[in-house]
DNA sequence: AACATGACTCTACACTTGTAGAATAATAAT
DNA sequence: ATTATTATTCTACAAGTGTAGAGTCATGTT
């Protein structure tokens, strides 16, 4: 099952620390912060999801992501690529090229990466 | 207000149509079809978020999309971006390319059409 | 010892979403 | 005319989501 907005907000969060306390991820809310009973809610339904998962240190529980930032949005993309280009990546990108507004750099730091792709096969 | 997921896929078949009568979508769905009145529903509720909208032809009425996928898909991009890559699309086309699993043609075809972008800068 | 603090669980509640039956209206087919 | 078909609106309901108060328990502080 799928994270909502809010839980992968607070995911976001996680991904960043790595491993926070309770208190962490208040103090990396930014304002207005919720209520410290809304994160506990929201962190037990990611357990409920496998999502997260915590280790009890001391009388504190710290929290730490299950679920790799890299391979969860893996699943993003290749769903918006499914869904937006008949599944297509090669449409995708240049759509993608086209569309965003990559400076000459970016676009030649692009360049050099797809090269250096286009090597190892 | 963003679509929701069911209101989504039905969105992908207007796209796709261009506009449509209602046994043009419930043709268009896949099995397991979902009942008219479903339908019906979600193109209320897109019709009050103002991405879809329609003409009464006759007796009937001929939805059509009132959002470009290219502009829907966009904003998606970009949001994924901001939320993975810290905003910055160059670190996210990278990522890209080395996560999907481009042929070489298909990164040739990419290189080309970077050039081209970069021709234009 | 008494109280303040912090973290957690329970409970709640309004809103959204997915899904569709019942009722209605209009037209098409017999 | 009677009936079948189709599209629409109304109504509903379970599940999921966003948000948080109340209560509890352990610990830190005075």
């Amino acid at each position: 099952m799928a994270l909502s907005n809010s839980e992968e907000q607070l995911m976001q969060i996680l991904w960043e620390k790595e491993r926070a306390l309770m208190k962490d991820l208040i103090k990396a809310y930014p304002d207005p912060k919720p209520a410290v009973t809304t994160v506990a809610t929201l962190l037990k339904r990611m357990q409920d999801k496998h999502f997260v998962d915590y280790r009890q240190l001391g009388r504190a529980r710290q929290y730490f992501p299950l679920v790799q930032k890299k391979d969860y949005f893996s699943k993003h993309v290749h769903s918006l690529i499914q869904n937006f280009f008949n599944n297509s990546p090669s449409q995708f990108a240049s759509f993608f090229t086209e569309e965003t507004n990559l400076s000459k750099k970016e676009l030649e730091a692009l360049k050099a990466i797809i090269d250096s792709e286009i090597q190892k096969k």
